[in-house]
DNA sequence: CATCCGCTTGACCGTTTGGTCAAAACAGAC
DNA sequence: GTCTGTTTTGACCAAACGGTCAAGCGGATG
């Protein structure tokens, strides 16, 4: 992953310290809103007023809105990935995947708008990370599918599909953070006591784990 | 849930043979549109010309982009719970979920749209349905909620959480339909394949009903 | 043929919004 | 203070879009 000096929109100069906050801020604005709005929802004006400037300044740092959307995406994606990728083949299974879910589930409750974020992106057909995703993410996803059909090789986990558990470890732990106004309205109050998440995140696992624990 | 007389929006006149197809059409075109670009990247023109028809004639049948957004959703909610009220307390839970679950995959399969239109709902806050899920939703899962933890203190499911095991049944059943762009992403051609939703649906159905079937 | 009424449409309007631009404000170097 | 490059902004533009309206169309009824 080294930068080449063609590296697009990146030249050597570096930025100042005024432009660094600003970019940060900007960046951290457009997660918010795009996250709740869409791409197409949100505009560039509430992100720069939620930035702290306006609308033509934002459009000094970024040049446009959609240059804005695949900066933020892009940066949310590395973060995202960094877990799943270090689910290690030597390790225990279960313990890796418990890990692994627990990582995730984490991530949802402290970042939810970065879950949304990405979910928007897939669900309106991905259209700026659809290339990443049938590259990269497909590479990961096929090293450690064949990771898990090592364990299940060695008897360590039950018979299953490696594909349809990482996606099912995907779906159950983003929809905590996708579906959060869903899951309040249904439960009420109590998703906002302390306690939920950890709830949520034993329920998760039990299920999962006994799930693909082998048995004889 | 009868209809009463001052049921809004729905005075007693028939609709003629025309209303009628023309509304379909047009409800079936918005699901499609809506799924894909959202409440607000959805545009009437797009949503008229797919239901084959001008836009000003669009808005004869329905008075706003809302008005259209609200029945369509409406419509679509009903069918989508449908298969969860049916939840049988003196069935054999494990074949009780089994066939929820089944259900729920298939409608993600045959109808992904409807899937996504309350997907992109619920991300955006729910701002049409906020209420709904407030109310009957919740009284229809704090029914179902009973049903489960019933079952589990008979010993005929391992002791979990009611509320967490449905939402995961919801989260792993939608992933498949709102995520299936980046599904078809990761798995390649294999997704188009005949065979691969039941492979889907085998993968979940054995690691959630092996999760939740009592061990002892 | 004339009338009526449900259906259809082209033209139009006001608002929102992404993006531009030229000029002003500012900051630092000398 | 002056000069130079960076940052900020008010004013503006063109396109897209939701929605309106008055006029046209067409088939049933008399």
């Amino acid at each position: 992953m080294s930068r080449s000096k063609s590296d697009e929109a990146q030249q050597a100069k570096p930025l100042s310290r005024i432009q660094e906050t600003n970019r940060k801020a900007i960046l951290e604005a457009a997660l918010d809103v795009f996250a709740i709005s869409g791409f197409r929802g949100a505009t560039i004006d509430e992100i720069a007023t939620k930035a702290g400037m306006s609308k033509p300044n934002l459009l000094y740092y970024f040049k446009s809105k959609r240059a804005i959307y695949q900066q933020v995406l892009e940066q949310t994606l590395s973060d995202w990935l960094a877990p799943f990728a270090e689910l290690d083949p030597t390790g225990d299974p279960v313990e890796e995947l418990r890990r692994y879910i627990t990582a995730k589930l984490k991530m949802s409750e402290k970042n939810p708008n970065a879950s949304k974020l990405f979910a928007n992106e897939i669900i309106h057909g991905a259209p700026v990370i659809g290339d990443f995703l049938k590259t990269s993410l497909k590479t990961l996803v096929d090293e450690k599918a064949k990771v898990i059909r090592y364990w299940v090789g060695e008897g360590k986990l039950a018979p299953v599909d490696p594909y349809h558990l990482i996606f099912m470890i995907w779906a159950t732990t983003q929809h905590y953070a996708d579906f959060d106004v869903q899951i309040r309205a249904v439960v009420g109050s109590q998703a906002g006591r302390p306690g939920f998440a950890d709830q949520a995140a034993q329920a998760v696992l039990t299920i999962i784990l006994n799930g693909i624990r082998p048995r004889q």
